[in-house]
DNA sequence: AATGAATGAGCATTCATTCAT
DNA sequence: GATGAATGAATGCTCATTCAT
């Protein structure tokens, strides 16, 4: 049964890593489940028998792929380090997996767009960005926020995932690539700086 | 002569209000060039002496649209008011404006996605992104950056506009609608104040 | 009036050519009205005055080229060179031109197959070909046939139209060109020799 | 394997008869798939799978009658007869085929009007008559030629493919249908005995 | 479980023809 | 007579999905 189970889990990975790669490449719509069948190595009614749509597989794969984030999320949170050092680690591991992975945020891009049509990721999205700007809201709070600044924590929450989305997708776009890293840590530090920084009237 | 320009030109703009209308509801993918057709009023064969191929209608669109706020913004910045006002009010009609028209941000989406896999809308997209850039780098220089905050303006730009693109796709897609304007200001706000504030270290 | 006359057959003649270009180069079913109006200088409305439909077009092209053809044929016919002379004279003639004016057979073939499809062109190869076969039964019998040859003279008219054809097409047809003029009159000659020659049993 | 490939084989058979008619009643431009598909008894998919366009199913058919052309020729011509009686065989076996199946000689012409088109079916037509000269040339040099007559052989042979292809044209579209068996073993006894008459010069 | 041949609704685009000016 | 913008039926081809094996 566990060997079953696997067997299910290798093959659904296998096509997520496929259906990954080519929509990353041709876009959702411009991708054909041929691809994805090339591209997994299986066959077209394998490929069937564990996605019953081509829907539901961008479905699967979107809730794979913000479950990864958001564990990997989870666990520079869970470090014994101070807060601001959480932060930073956050932001640096995110940009760095984008620049060594340039299709991650193509596909993201990709899959973003897709919310808007798909109802079921868009609730993937939806939900997955409350918990995160939850999250980023907490950490600044513990970075500093005085309980006086609890809107503007929160707020300052909003702002970052915001921010680091659409840094992301500028990234993705632009012809003449910057250093993603460094760009959203400075964007971080000027965000972090204002939400600490003594209100200005 | 002039009368036929101007013709062609209210063709053109009928046209591409139908397409808006089309596409912020359906995307670019589901949107039937009919569906398109029967919301200009035209017919099929109208549609393509104007535009040769749905894609180049969607370039046009792009090209059009990003002008068109091209000049807006340009009207703003024009104005004799003060850089902090000047800003404000840059973030409030964007954000007003959305709101009335939300399908305008759904449509933004939607046409940065395509720009992933089409060269044209890319271009279009990444000119206008630098203008924009490089006019709130001047903007924010203007209101207080000391030369030797130089880079940070720079920076402190390019996280503004992600962050107006992030939030704004954020806002299309939570289902819990929020007040965009507000949000915006708000994090602006902490943008700037971490832009005026002492560095940290 | 007369003057009237004279501009309706210039522009039907400027149209012919037009159109006799574009055919020939593209084939009927490829050629689109807008090539023959952009090749013959006329407007679209132009050109639909003076013919009401593209099958009316090729009809009439048909019907004025073979009438040049025929009346070619006649002038060489009506010399007062002795039969073998003059009918040496049209294979000549006749494959002369065509290797000036190569596009002329591409043209040929081409309505040739139009004739399957369109009634009137059909009627107008079929009765050229019933003139063309006549006249040359007739130079043939005139060549030496004695009246105990008739059924053999007519065949052998039969045969000569048809090589003619035939060998157009081949010639239109292959990659590695041969002489159209020296292989027409060498096959002009066997069937003539084939003709006068003693019944072999 | 030896079933896939009849399946295969069977597929392609049934889908150029279902064209060959198809061709041979409306012509080539005036098929539509849809009328192929319904005349195959497959699905428009169905064919798609064995033909991947319209122009590789013309093409595909024009091999597949060629090749199986050559090889009835070829049976022929391996028979032990003497050469004279092998010709005639061929004429006549040529001809009475086409005369119970009238629709061959008007799918060769429409076919052979696409040639001028469709570079790949030029060249299977090109080739196929290079063989087929060479094949007659060689015949009629049995006959009887000397060897002081060769360049005649080969021009004879040219003459009489050319002719057999215009009679064969001709008597397709001739609304006074003709005997086709006879009119061509006339032209090609005709034909043989100016190969094998005196020099008449 | 897995295969891949078969299905058929769906769609972008074309182009002969018309007609208001 | 002439123009060319506008029409819309027509068509080749695609591709997600199914199902017999």
């Amino acid at each position: 049964m566990a060997v079953e189970e696997d067997r299910v889990t290798a093959r659904r990975a296998q096509i997520f890593q496929a259906a990954a790669a080519v929509f990353a490449r041709q876009g959702y719509h411009n991708a054909r489940m041929d691809d994805i069948v090339k591209a997994s190595g299986l066959s077209k009614g394998g490929l069937y028998w564990y996605f019953k749509s081509k829907e539901e597989l961008a479905t699967g794969l979107v809730h794979q792929m913000l479950t990864h984030e958001s564990e990997a999320m989870q666990a520079v949170l869970n470090s014994e380090a101070p807060a601001a050092e959480r932060l930073e680690h956050l932001v640096r591991a995110f940009a760095h997996d984008l620049t060594k992975n340039p299709d991650r945020a193509s596909l993201a891009l990709e899959l973003l767009a897709l919310a808007r049509t798909i109802p079921d990721i868009r609730t993937c999205f939806d939900t997955h960005h409350e918990h995160f700007v939850e999250r980023i809201a907490a950490l600044l709070m513990e970075m500093g926020g005085s309980s006086a600044r609890q809107l503007d924590t929160h707020a300052a929450a909003l702002a970052f995932t915001s921010l680091i989305d659409g840094m992301m997708l500028r990234w993705t776009l632009a012809k003449s690539p910057f250093d993603l890293e460094n760009a959203l840590w400075e964007a971080t530090e000027v965000l972090v700086r204002g939400v600490q920084a003594p209100q200005l009237r």
